[in-house]
DNA sequence: TACGATACGGAGGCTACCTCCGCTTTTTCA
DNA sequence: TGAAAAAGCGGAGGTAGCCTCCGTATCGTA
């Protein structure tokens, strides 16, 4: 048999020394901003400018890019986690899951290039991403068997595939909510018994 | 009232003087196999490298990557248009539809990246793009006007909003074809009255 | 206060993008 | 045919971003 899989808090490590601590949340205010105005391909560079911070400072702290970006938004994929549980509490089942299905794409399409980042992380191996993949899937496990058992949504679909699809929704640059709703429309559809 | 959208042939200008010619096509053989080989972000140092061309040659005749993705790439996206036409002839309404998307899913996912590029230049209003969009268009709006007409889809339906949809299943990097082919069955089921 | 641990920062190496312009090849036409 | 004009060539070099390395500075603790 599986395991259940457990919620796994989502966090990055802060560091110990207070300098180090300082620069740390200087960096990923920085880069928030300067994700959320130019996108998530600002440079490097650009960011530890902003954050009145060395390049060498950024890097120690953040390898990469995702690193950075795991650092920016931790707290928003955890709410998109546990938006289920509410959604899962108030409505029907199916409407539940169509609940949480337009949160995420709502949310994805509100911070744009991130989507494509974060579907595509869906896919890779980063322990960040790991535990961030056990906690939707938790939390949409949920909503889909629930909806399965109460006869709504196939019973053959499989999560991960779903949510592939509603990921690739957000992935076109152009996409407004409005025909990200629509597509999505489709998609809630396809997913009826 | 709309005109109806004629088919465009979609070309490239191939240059008129004779070496020039043969860099042209040096440089778009070099591509493809570039593109195959590692993606199509291989480095244009590198395929000029390969094309046995000076930089200065390549940027001249394609002044940027989506210039040669689109030479690289005309035959394969005019093929994908004129298939419609065949499904059209030889299937019922619905099933030539669905053989049209699943064959430009198939077609994408052979070509990785590719799709990622193409699907967002969908959104873009190059020339090229412009008249690959209209011939994808008036293609892809028989099929659907005549699953519409036959009362398999939905009447509200934008094609505009499917091709969308499927363009997405195809952006995510580890997508195989099984996986593809399960989400598309989930729009396919999505598109139906 | 003193010293080990930790962190800082930016110079510099690397790679890719793209432009510019002196030189070469092709085409044209008298 | 041969010379001028037109078209094209190619790569040096400027710009920018990625990332590493290491001498110097700061912090925490005893």
């Amino acid at each position: 048999m599986t395991s259940t899989p457990t919620p796994i808090p989502l966090q990055t490590a802060r560091p110990a020394r207070a300098d180090a601590r300082r620069n740390y949340d200087l960096l990923v205010a920085a880069a928030r901003e300067a994700f959320a105005e130019h996108g998530t391909d600002t440079s490097l560079e650009e960011i530890a400018r902003r954050a009145g911070v060395g390049i060498g400072t950024l890097y120690r702290r953040f390898p990469n890019r995702t690193a950075l970006l795991e650092a920016v938004y931790v707290d928003e994929i955890q709410s998109v986690c546990d938006r289920a549980y509410g959604f899962a509490e108030k409505l029907g089942p199916f409407d539940a899951l169509a609940a949480w299905l337009r949160s995420f794409v709502g949310y994805s399409i509100s911070k744009k290039s991130l989507a494509g980042e974060l579907t595509v992380a869906l896919g890779k191996n980063s322990e960040f991403f790991t535990a961030c993949k056990v906690n939707v899937r938790e939390a949409g496990e949920l909503l889909l068997d629930a909806a399965k058992a109460d006869g709504s949504v196939r019973p053959e679909l499989e999560l991960m595939d779903i949510l592939r699809l509603v990921g690739g929704i957000t992935m076109g640059r152009e996409m407004d909510a409005d025909q990200a709703n629509r597509l999505l429309d489709i998609v809630l559809a396809g997913l009826k018994a």
